[in-house]
RNA sequence: GGCCCUGUGGUCUAGUGGUUAUGACGUUGCCCUUACAAGGCGAAGAUCGCCGGUUCAACUCCGGCCAGGGCCACCA
């Protein structure tokens, strides 16, 4: 292949992503004698397409792939898709027409599975198309599929035999709208306006004698489990109008600014705790008592707990050792306790009781209120927490040990870290996974009329309970199925175990886990990492990967959040059609893990640059090497001239350093190390200063041309390489236009990194030459300012410098003569450095 | 309220005790120099958020403050 005059990058893009495909180039054998390196790669959900996010961290996952092949490893880069949620139930029944609820479980999966393998190669191909080197044929999973449902159930029954599993009554964060349980980690903060209403509840051994609090759940009332005080706490009783009103003594005189009264009394909790009070509507006594969660000096110091007003009432009523009252049901409408509300929807039922409540004389004050409430991730709904029959996971008394073994990860960024310490120290709850829904991977559990449970055996998963048996249960015992299915969390947190499973090899399975890289967003630390990493310390005492790498987001260019709604996305597929995939690319290599950035336009157009750089520079070594043969390709350094040594040796500093840096998963700096020596070094520099010298070797000597031939091949050839993992298309273009004749690779991705040649590497001459080339600079300063063209002859240049320095330029002094066209360099021996120039 | 991250030319960014403070985009002057006009070579442009401290020396370390972003929690 040669090259083309000009470098069209989609058609090249096009070529080049075929030629992969057709030679297999990213496939991983299994049968390898190579180290492994395994990721974990993030399955993506199926809907819509890639967003200009996940170009980037996907990007930046593959640049360690890419670097970890050609550095020697066998690569285990997997892609799956992530299809078990809410949204991909949403987005098929959109596509196929169907409400998936109305089908038998076994239908859906197979609707489900029909549309995934039906549109899935459309999915992935955004990702084939920006170069990611994963294997897609051979390792993919999708998270519904039955391998998946197989796993996910198998590691339910794994956990239970261990004892960590228990189903149990107790409250749950729900959502009403979709009518099932939710973890702590699906809820989301929304900030609103809410009242928080004064009320007043009589005292019954006392006339006319009233205690306030305050709520902003009035119609939970109906659930009061009792009202507490602080017993070492100050109160006071004021007397208003015939009325005498207990409240905290710390904040009446702010609270009741507009309100007439007058202290009649000083009081403590304790003269409180054991009166009976009364609860507008409520027809049931409310004992006052002592609760920790109280303190006297805030709001009135005095509190009702309801079932349940969120996660601190529940706790209160466990304390309390008082039993919950079912005011709402599971679709978040009050029950028959409710009275008149019974029915309304607990927003409605707030209004109409706050209403009630004022019309009655109950509400002593009325204050609005910025809260913060959690709010259902998906329905938007308002969590509610109710009581009901649940799955768990039982690990929070494991907090200190999942603390331990995050921390033996190797977290990229570092801090990172405490975001999972955060979490972790601050889980409340048991990890309740049974999700009341139809479409998911059902629970794999039946029960007889007794309560006792009956499960599958391994060799017939996956079932469905609604339709399969257990092989173990008498055949005619009647048995009832367990309708719930698992969180999706609990499937995706044993991605590594599906991905492997695409392996037969039962030895190189040992191999891949635990894997090496575990690349994702901050965003799921609290979700996606933790879940993995607990339920592998759950089920096998072990991490299920040893480096976590995360991606920060990808903001708008003014630094926003991108968002549908706020209109501000940016479609990768369009910087591609504008760009190119290697462009895009090569951005996403321009930014720091971990870190939020904002999307820059102009970062992508560098890219298109230095590809077309590197397509230029390449066609031009190609011409002037025409002669070149693969046996030229060894040289020993003292057989070039000094300006040549120049670049091989820089070359050897930029690759130590270069591979210290992908070591480190120092991405960005990587790229700009090996791009900066190709672009300035090479590109500006040396091939202008050797250019006469390779142009017209009957001028300068056949022998000499070589010399420039063998050091131009030896950096070229390597900074390609160097770029290979940035922008693969470019460099497999102009590897496959020239240099495979020259390397027994097919591919330059199936190439090695380039490798430090000690014997190349001598600062001294690295010095001289930056020096040699500091000439060069202020030749064309020279011109620039005279504003004279860079053809122009210069008559002199006079050099002050070191006798080393001088030998070292003296060595080249034909192309610095050629470079500058300056017609006479002469020397001044001189510890410092200097240089004059005479028009 | 606790914690984390960030604050460097117009914009983005490098920089972990001594540098003429890096590079890119933008601006601008010259140049169609036999690879490259989606180009080349130059130039201008920064009191490194503010205030203190440590030090011979601070963009760099420490403390405080301010601003932006985030995580967690509280929320009667």
């Amino acid at each position: 292949m040669s090259f083309e005059d000009k470098y069209n990058a989609h058609e090249s893009e096009q070529k080049i992503r075929e030629f992969w495909q057709e030679n297999k180039i990213y496939e991983f054998d299994e049968n390898t004698s190579k180290i492994t390196f395994s990721i974990d790669t993030p399955p993506p959900t199926l809907s819509g397409r890639m967003h200009i996010g996940h170009a980037f961290s996907y990007t930046q996952t593959d640049f360690v792939a890419r670097y970890k092949r050609m550095s020697g490893f066998e690569v285990f880069y997997p892609f799956g898709t992530d299809d078990n949620g809410l949204a991909t139930e949403k987005l098929v029944q959109k596509e196929k027409k169907v409400n998936l609820r109305n089908q038998t479980r076994d239908e859906a999966f197979r609707i489900t599975n029909e549309y995934i393998a039906e549109n899935r190669e459309q999915f992935v191909q955004d990702w084939k198309d920006l170069g990611i080197s994963a294997d897609f044929e051979n390792l993919n999973y999708s998270t519904i599929d039955e391998r998946s449902r197989k796993i996910s159930q198998q590691s339910f029954l794994d956990l239970y035999k261990k004892g960590l599993i228990e189903q149990r009554e107790g409250p749950v964060a729900w959502d009403r709208v979709f009518q099932t349980a939710i973890a702590q980690a699906e809820l989301e903060d929304l900030e609103r306006k809410a009242f928080l209403l004064y009320v007043k509840a009589k005292i019954k051994s006392t006339e006319n004698t009233y205690l306030i609090y305050a709520t902003t759940r009035p119609e939970l009332c109906f659930g009061v489990g009792g009202v507490s005080v602080e017993d070492n706490g100050e109160y006071v009783k004021l007397k208003v109008a015939n009325e005498f009103w207990i409240t905290g003594a710390a904040t009446y005189l702010e609270k009741f600014q507009d309100i007439d009264y007058e202290v009649v009394e000083k009081l403590t909790g304790e003269d409180l705790i054991g009166e009976i009070v009364q609860i507008p509507y409520v027809d049931r006594d409310v004992k006052v008592s002592h609760d920790v969660a109280v303190k006297a000096d805030f709001g009135t110091g005095i509190a009702y707990f309801c079932s349940y007003g969120g996660p601190e009432d529940i706790e209160w009523f466990t304390r309390h050792k008082t039993k919950p009252f079912e005011v709402l049901a599971k679709d978040g409408r009050l029950t028959k306790l409710g009275g008149k509300y019974e029915g309304e929807v607990a927003p409605d039922a707030r209004s109409k009781i706050t209403k009630d409540l004022e019309a009655d004389g109950f509400v002593i004050k009325k204050e609005k209120k910025t809260q913060n409430v959690n709010i259902c991730e998906r329905s938007g709904a308002d969590v509610e927490y109710i009581v009901s029959k649940q799955w768990y996971v039982n690990y929070i008394d494991k907090k200190e040990y999942f603390w331990e073994m995050a921390q033996k990860f190797d977290w990229t960024p570092e801090f990172m870290k405490t975001r999972i310490e955060n979490w972790i120290k601050g889980l409340n709850w048991d990890w309740g996974f049974s999700r009341q829904r139809k479409f998911g991977i059902p629970i794999p559990v039946w029960f007889d009329k007794e309560g006792n449970k009956y499960f599958p055996e391994s060799s017939q998963l996956p079932v469905d309970p609604l339709k399969d048996r257990p092989i173990s249960a008498p055949e005619h015992l009647e048995l009832i199925p367990e309708t719930d299915v698992l969180d999706t969390w609990f499937t995706s947190a044993r991605t590594t175990q599906l991905a492997i499973s695409n392996v037969k090899s039962s030895e190189m399975r040992d191999k891949l886990f635990p894997m090496d890289l575990r690349p994702q967003a901050h965003d799921i630390i609290n979700f996606w990492l933790f879940y993995s990493m607990a339920k592998s310390n759950l089920l096998f005492e072990c991490n299920p990967f040893k480096k976590v790498a995360i991606s920060g987001w990808l903001l708008d260019p003014k630094g926003k959040k991108m968002s549908k709604s706020k209109g501000n996305t940016i479609a990768p597929q369009e910087v591609v059609e504008k760009f190119s995939n290697d462009a895009l690319r090569f951005a996403a290599a321009s930014t720091k893990l971990g870190q939020d950035i904002p999307y820059q336009e102009k970062e992508v157009k560098t890219g298109l640059k230095l590809a077309n750089k590197l397509f230029n520079a390449n066609k031009f070594a190609a011409m002037l090497l025409k002669d070149f043969k693969p046996e030229d390709r060894d040289f020993k350094l003292d057989d070039l001239n000094s300006i040549d040594k120049w670049i091989v040796s820089k070359l050897q500093f930029v690759i130590q350093q270069a591979t210290t840096q992908m070591d480190n998963y120092d991405i960005s700096f990587a790229k700009s190390t090996i791009e900066q020596f190709f672009m300035s070094d090479v590109a500006d520099n040396y091939i202008e200063i050797v250019k006469q010298r390779l142009w017209k070797p009957e001028e300068f000597g056949i022998k000499e041309a070589k010399k420039a031939q063998q050091a131009l091949y030896n950096v070229l050839y390597n900074s390609l390489k160097g770029l290979a993992p940035f922008v693969p298309y470019i460099t497999e273009q102009v590897y496959q236009n020239f240099y495979k004749d020259f390397e027994s690779e097919i591919s330059v991705h199936k190439t090695s990194w380039p490798k430090v040649n000690t014997n190349f590497m001598n600062q001294e001459i690295v010095d001289n030459g930056n020096l040699f080339v500091e000439v060069v600079k202020q030749a064309r300063k020279f011109k620039a300012e005279k504003q004279i063209s860079m053809k122009e002859e210069l008559s002199q240049i006079k050099i002050s410098c070191s006798n080393d320095t001088k030998e070292f330029i003296e060595n080249s002094i034909v192309d610095l003569k050629n470079v500058t066209s300056a017609q006479e360099i002469i020397f001044e021996i001189s510890e410092k450095f200097n240089i004059e120039i005479t028009q």
